[in-house]
DNA sequence: AAACTGACAGATATTGACATCTGTCATCGC
DNA sequence: GCGATGACAGATGTCAATATCTGTCAGTTT
């Protein structure tokens, strides 16, 4: 007998299946090919094939999470991290968008079309950035009435530099500049009232 | 003799042509029937396809253009300019997208491969901008380094409320409020040396 | 001569017959 | 009984034949 089919291992022979052909071109056939069992046992794991897709674009949020709840409760200055944070936000998507094209269209795909996986994402690094900001307040390096809002308005105000409908642009010479002008002006409105 | 076949008339003519089909339907043959001329006659006007549509959208940004001088010189503080000024931006699209879809969509094509166009209008969106920093700057409002810089940086801000690649997303309830808060942040920034 | 036409070549889009895919479910084997 | 299967209907995708489009230009009209 062989090892038991897992919503696991259907979503590992997807996301290799997706990395493989991209998402238009990947079908819930090739997936159990994959595997090596009926396309039918698929649908006992996944209700469609977009719960099979979201579920694997999820699989990669949460990656993208994982390098950066480190950051959040780094060492150093809550400027420092915030900082570092919004870079490893941004290169991440960035190398991944360069690197794996397949799956970061799958991922982009979903941002478009289904938006409550990812305004849960977008909650989950608010979250983050609001904790950032938050200790920045207690160490008398920001001044923000409402730490979550201030956070929202970060994500909000980066947009272009982790948002996959930008992702054309990443490559443009001058972003780098752009991220610093920002940057430079959202530092400044953080810590307004403490100068 | 009918009346004098002009660049302007092919525009005008290419204008309601796309409204009508929008950007993937509207052929130059379309555009040559609508003035009752054979297509050979367009590209008198026009090197190609590309041209015209791009002159089109063009017209349709000058537009935009026109609504948003008044307010670079308007009365009241820079404030309150800049915050119209950057209303008057969301909602004019906004509004386009809504209530002309077809010509949005023209504009939407063109900034996603002709670069160069939307960089001029960027350019002279920043420009404005830092028309009302500048005077914001005099007036003690605001205090920054360089103007434009700032300008640029507040552009790049708010690209979510005025750039077409998040048209979609301006239906949504929270739009407004995610304005605030970027607005406010934004604000601080600008004003930061001030308190 | 200047403005326009229409036939043309090559590129692109449309069509419709056919193949594959998605999602369901009665049935099978362990 | 439980997970897996494979046949099926309807939806979607593919492909090659066909039609239309773009851009040019020699020729016609005014």
């Amino acid at each position: 007998m062989t090892e038991a089919l897992t919503a696991e291992r259907v979503l590992e022979a997807a996301e290799d299946t997706l990395r493989r052909f991209g998402p238009g071109k990947t079908t819930v056939v090739d997936v159990a090919r994959a595997l090596g069992v009926s396309h039918g046992s698929v649908y006992r794991h996944f209700p469609n094939k977009a719960a099979l897709r979201d579920a694997v674009a999820e699989r990669w949020l949460e990656r993208v999470n994982a390098r950066l709840w480190p950051l959040t409760t780094a060492d150093g200055s809550a400027t420092e991290r915030l900082r570092s944070w919004l870079e490893q936000l941004s290169t991440t998507k960035r190398l991944m968008a360069r690197e794996d094209p397949e799956l970061f269209a799958t991922y982009h795909a979903l941002a478009t079309d289904s938006r409550d996986v990812i305004r849960v994402h977008l909650d989950t690094l608010a979250g983050m950035l609001a904790r950032i900001i938050s200790d920045g307040v207690s160490q008398g390096e920001f001044e923000v009435e409402d730490p979550h809002r201030a956070a929202r308005a970060v994500l909000t105000a980066t947009t272009r530099f982790h948002n996959p409908a930008h992702a054309a642009e990443w490559e443009e010479p001058g972003l780098d500049a752009d991220f610093e002008e920002v940057w430079a002006l959202l530092l400044l409105g953080l810590a307004s009232g403490r100068r």
